[in-house]
RNA sequence: GGCCCCAUCGUCUAACGGUUAGGACACUACCCUUUCAAGGUAGCGAUACGGGUUCGAAUCCCGUUGGGGUCACCA
């Protein structure tokens, strides 16, 4: 059986990370039917039919999303494809077409009403507790069809039943029931020729051949319209399946107010799409053996719609820090996040020498950051011999002062600035004084880093260097 | 408000009629340790409530409550 799923972002504004998560979905069903030799595809849409809420470059912006997380459709207005275009906005004509099939056939009707007209009865409706009851729904056709041929307004709406109840069979649920009379004769094509959301969506996915909507569950009330849609139609409905709508920590549906909704500003920080996508999969599915860390090649092995958790998910920025951080530690290699990092750097315009020290540093961050964006604001006093020291720091260095002359001598004559011999001398250097480690280590610590705050002792001081870490002791015996 | 969906630790979730209700994040303590992390160990912490059905209910049914979504010539 062959599976074609699509998302269909509006593009007006930043790329959400809802569609990311419905992206995986949809991308992960096509992959699994390929995986069995069926075929699979994975349609990205661009529903621009609301010229009032275009952005300009939303749609490139969705791209490079898509793209950055490895879920690359198959069929899109970038790559195109058998049943382009892939725009609705390229793609007006045929709406209006089979808006005219529907009314000639009986199952819509020109209506006339004016905005001013329409929110009036609506108030009217909502106070008697029913559905809009659209006054053109019972003119002659004959003579809409006249008014409309004179060249007057009108839109095209869908003549819902007054009887009866149409059920949605949502794959994730029990059967939904609709009371069609609750129902209002939704506008199919607007006044200014193009469609709604409805028309286009039922048309472009039938004409795409999409056999699973896999959509958001803020959908739902709009499924039984799409099912009299395709009735109307006479065409056969795909599969239904609604996910769980990502959530702001109060439960509210995921709003940029309250939540990072932009997937740039995941890519800003410096997440991993690994991490991304890992963390998405888990909000409203587990892996079936309890793994939290698993690749896109995994989840599409082992997904399946019917194991998705129905309550809505919280986002929790924390979790994907701490995935994220996970990622660092422990999946990729440390060449990898070195090549990585120097890339975001660099594209965060702080190119840095992919060098020895440069990987150095690196290693001794891995485990002290969870997000690339925390990298620098960690690590200033390697780049720069102007680094910030805080006042904890300069306490320890006054501290330290009576000794730190002498520990730059011994440091400076040292035979090497390997770890094993700056260890040994310290320790040396501390029992000649009578002193514990710690007392000479935290000021060194705050002469050489600024900060109480950084990797071990030897390893950072090895990094370094011997001509650095002279320096900067000097420099605060002296207090400077 | 009408309609619709949903309901296990604060959060993500496991359980698919029989478990001391498990794991992860967060939080707390301890261990490791030169600081900060990372890592390890332990702790804290949940079946919303009320009725049924059943020998037995987190699990099935009904109701209540709570949360969410949706009610545009937006998607």
């Amino acid at each position: 059986m062959p599976v074609v799923t699509r998302i269909a972002p509006s593009p007006t504004g930043d790329p959400h990370v809802g569609t990311a998560y419905i992206g995986l979905f949809n991308h992960a069903l096509a992959a699994q039917a390929r995986a069995r030799g069926e075929e699979g595809r994975f349609i990205l849409r661009i529903e621009d039919t609301d010229r009032g809420r275009y952005v300009a470059d939303s749609e490139t912006r969705i791209f490079q999303m898509m793209g950055w997380l490895g879920l690359t459709p198959d069929e899109s207005p970038l790559q195109g494809g058998p049943n382009g275009p892939y725009r609705q906005s390229e793609r007006t004509g045929l709406y209006g077409d089979y808006a005219r099939q529907l009314v000639a056939s009986g199952h819509a009707y020109h209506a006339f009403e004016t905005p001013e007209e329409l929110s009036a009865l609506r108030e009217q409706a909502q106070g008697e507790g029913r559905v809009i009851a659209v006054p053109s729904r019972d003119l002659d056709p004959a003579a809409a069809q006249a008014r409309v041929d004179a060249g007057e307004a009108a839109v095209v709406r869908l003549k819902v039943p007054r009887e009866g109840e149409t059920v949605v069979n949502d794959s994730l649920r029990k059967p939904i029931a609709f009371q069609n009379r609750e129902i209002d004769d939704k506008v199919l094509l607007k006044a200014d020729g193009f469609p709604t959301y409805h028309l286009a969506n039922v048309v472009d996915d039938r004409r795409m051949e999409v056999t699973h909507v896999v959509r958001a569950e803020e959908w739902i009330t709009s499924t039984p319209i799409h099912v009299l849609l395709y009735r109307a139609f006479g065409w056969p409905e795909p599969v239904w399946a609604h996910m769980p709508l990502l959530r702001n920590a109060d439960k509210s549906k995921i709003s940029k107010r309250k939540n990072p909704t932009s997937v740039e500003w995941y890519m800003d920080q410096g997440f991993l799409p690994e991490a991304m996508l890992n963390f998405l999969a888990t909000m409203g599915w587990t892996h079936p053996d309890g793994l939290e860390l698993f690749d896109l090649a995994e989840f599409q092995r082992v997904f399946r719609l019917e194991d998705v958790t129905l309550g809505g998910p919280v986002f929790s920025l924390d979790k994907l820090k701490w995935m994220n951080g996970k990622y660092l530690r422990e999946v990729l290699s440390e060449d990898e996040v070195a090549k990585r990092l120097h890339a975001y750097l660099a594209g965060q315009k702080h190119e840095l020498p992919l060098d020895k020290y440069f990987r150095a540093v690196v290693r001794m961050m891995i485990p002290r950051m969870d997000v690339f964006s925390e990298f620098l604001e960690k690590t200033s006093y390697f780049w720069s011999e102007d680094y910030p020291v805080n006042e904890k720091a300069q306490k320890l260095i006054e501290e330290g002062r009576p000794f730190l002359g002498n520990l730059a001598a011994r440091l400076k004559n040292l035979p090497a600035f390997d770890q094993a011999t700056t260890e040994a001398e310290l320790r040396a250097f501390a029992e000649e004084r009578g002193l514990k480690p710690g007392k000479v280590m935290q000021p060194l610590r705050a002469a050489v880093a600024g900060t109480g705050e950084s990797p071990g002792m030897f390893e950072m001081l090895e990094a370094l260097g011997r001509e650095r870490v002279v320096a900067r002791v000097e420099r605060a015996a002296r207090g400077g």
